[in-house]
DNA sequence: CCATGGTGCTAGCAAAAGTTAGCAGGTGCA
DNA sequence: TGCACCTGCTAACTTTTGCTAGCACCATGG
């Protein structure tokens, strides 16, 4: 059992099969269902997680694609590409700019997200998780900002 | 590139290397200087170009940035990806590229945004709930239902 | 006329990606 | 107790990437 030390050689694809790992724990996704998802087998995306293959673009792409997140930022992330590559950064100057948006969910959105950071300076862990089941069970019929952006 | 089974990845690499051709030639550069610049060879260069090879994670990024343009664009561009498959809006990168965030919570403001731009496209009036309905289950809806009820 | 240097393309090989088949460990159920 | 099924991991194999070496073509100019 040779120990791939994550910080050995920089962060090469230690780094970032560390964090496709964080973030399917993070979406309550086993290998096999990721996987599957992703389009690619289970023993390979092991494999990519624990930084013994590199995936392809696609592959790559499938997997972001499956966890919801940017192929650039599972990259800058884990250290491959660096953050200026071209990524902007504030989340507030992305929602207040978007032509999509009303002005009404604008503001519930900024809600949201200050009501987020606000969490997670007082409460790093457990109340974090309770503010997050409720946006992400809206069983009920009221989806409008309402809903998501009482917890403060 | 036959082992896509379950991924629907649909066109062919041929329209990427048409793309990056394209761009190679409005940069001025030649196939070497960008191959280069790169750190990829010449023949690779030319065979991905042609769509004979499908460069990796890693070279495509290099291609990305020595033409100064997005890796992600690039294969949007070139009609791999879709654009509101992924993270198309500056809204979600910036949400993903937030480090002040849990990746809970960006699955969360994520989803509250996507369900803000369904509800606008349903638009006009009362029909919130077919909308959110779909925002709901948006990927396979077999290990999504599995994912959320498994809280706890 | 033949050298020099530019363009892109082909052949063949080493290395890595990505596959299927199968193994140990844990859990729920009958 | 054992079956069924899940979790992730290992092994052996096939396919693809990405390399070096070298070809043919077109220009400039010695």
């Amino acid at each position: 059992m040779v120990p791939m030390a994550k910080g050995k050689v920089g962060k090469t694809v230690g780094s970032l099969g560390d964090y496709l790992k964080e973030q399917r724990v993070s979406a309550r996704l086993s290998l096999r269902q990721l996987a599957d998802q992703a389009g690619v087998s289970n023993p390979y995306l092991s494999q990519i997680e624990r930084g013994l293959r590199k995936p392809s673009a696609e592959v790559l792409q499938q997997i972001a694609k499956a966890l919801r997140i940017s192929a650039e930022q599972l990259y800058i992330r884990a250290g491959i590409l660096s953050p200026d590559d071209g990524v902007g950064g504030s989340v507030e100057l992305a929602i207040v700019s978007d032509t999509g948006l009303t002005e009404r969910q604008k503001q519930s959105l900024l809600d949201v997200y200050a009501s987020f950071l606000a969490l997670n300076a007082a409460d790093t862990d457990g109340s974090t998780e309770a503010a997050v089941a409720q946006v992400d069970a809206p069983t009920n019929t009221e989806t409008d900002s309402d809903a998501v952006a009482n917890e403060g």
